[in-house]
DNA sequence: TCCCATAATAGACTTGTTCTAAATATATAA
DNA sequence: TTATATATTTAGAACAAGTCTATTATGGGA
């Protein structure tokens, strides 16, 4: 609990209850949530917090490059607290998302002459080993 | 119009003035528009097209894989008719979306052992030429 | 302790997209 | 051709993710 309250205090970020608790949550549960899902968690620990809170936390943590925010797929957001360059794969028959590793750096590119590159992202989607395994394709992994 | 035409019964798509007309839209402005721009500019041609018309036809040509969906960025999806292996810049200043080459297979790849890749996505984001070299950053490009 | 700035809260609001039910258009059958 | 069935379009309601607003709570410094 701690070093979770050291983590926000080197960001500048005044240690309240909810933002450690979200911190502690986005450490101990790297499944890259959605905003939901982390307010349903949270609804168990301190059931006041309210949705606006998990927003406004998420924000905090992406504003000084706490977490990393995903839009594979489109319609809700994911929160990762894993900064290290790597890709994204989301299972298109159970949703999971799944980190791979990726070296860009190989890569040949072409066409950004002149661009001031910034982000990369890479998203792949297919189906993960348990839903391509089991042709069933249930929606749950 | 009639090569409009052909694509969509190739595909086993009812020609309709509107569906004929999106496609249209979509390869004469390879803009990647969101659906909301595609159907400001629906206006002009079919004054009584509904936005509804504008998702059930993108959604439509989405399910042939005549166009692919882009979600970079988050808030609204949008459309490209061009379906060769590329990937996509988009300009965080002025938000247009920027097709550039890319070749996943010099990639070295680790973790995705067991996994079905399907779709690949590359998005990068950062500052377009004309973004960059002016750092009045207007938003308009 | 009292202040003041910061944070949390509930709910209204916005926006992008989907759904629904009715109207219209097209294809097929008699 | 007319009747009937099927597919498509339409308008607006419904929905969902996320933001905004106004109010209340918190907590550190004077
Ligand atoms: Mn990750
Ligand atoms: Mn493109
Ligand atoms: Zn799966
Ligand atoms: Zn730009």
């Amino acid at each position: 609990m701690d070093k979770l309250v050291q983590e926000l205090v080197a960001r500048k970020i005044r240690p309240s209850i909810q933002r450690v608790k979200i911190l502690e949550y986005l450490i101990n549960n790297r499944i890259h949530p959605t905003a939901d899902q982390i307010f349903q968690h949270m609804q168990k620990e301190i059931p006041t917090m309210s949705k606006a809170t998990v927003y406004n936390t998420l924000n905090t943590f992406l504003s000084v490059g706490l977490v990393r925010l995903l839009t594979i797929g489109g319609s809700e957001a994911r929160y990762d607290i894993n900064m290290t360059t790597h890709g994204h794969f989301k299972c298109e028959s159970c949703g999971t998302v799944h980190d791979f590793t990726i070296d860009l750096e190989d890569c040949e590119l072409g066409g950004l002459d002149d661009f001031t590159v910034e982000k990369r992202d890479v998203h792949f989607r297919g189906y993960c080993p348990r839903c391509s395994s089991n042709p069933g394709r249930s929606s749950k992994c």
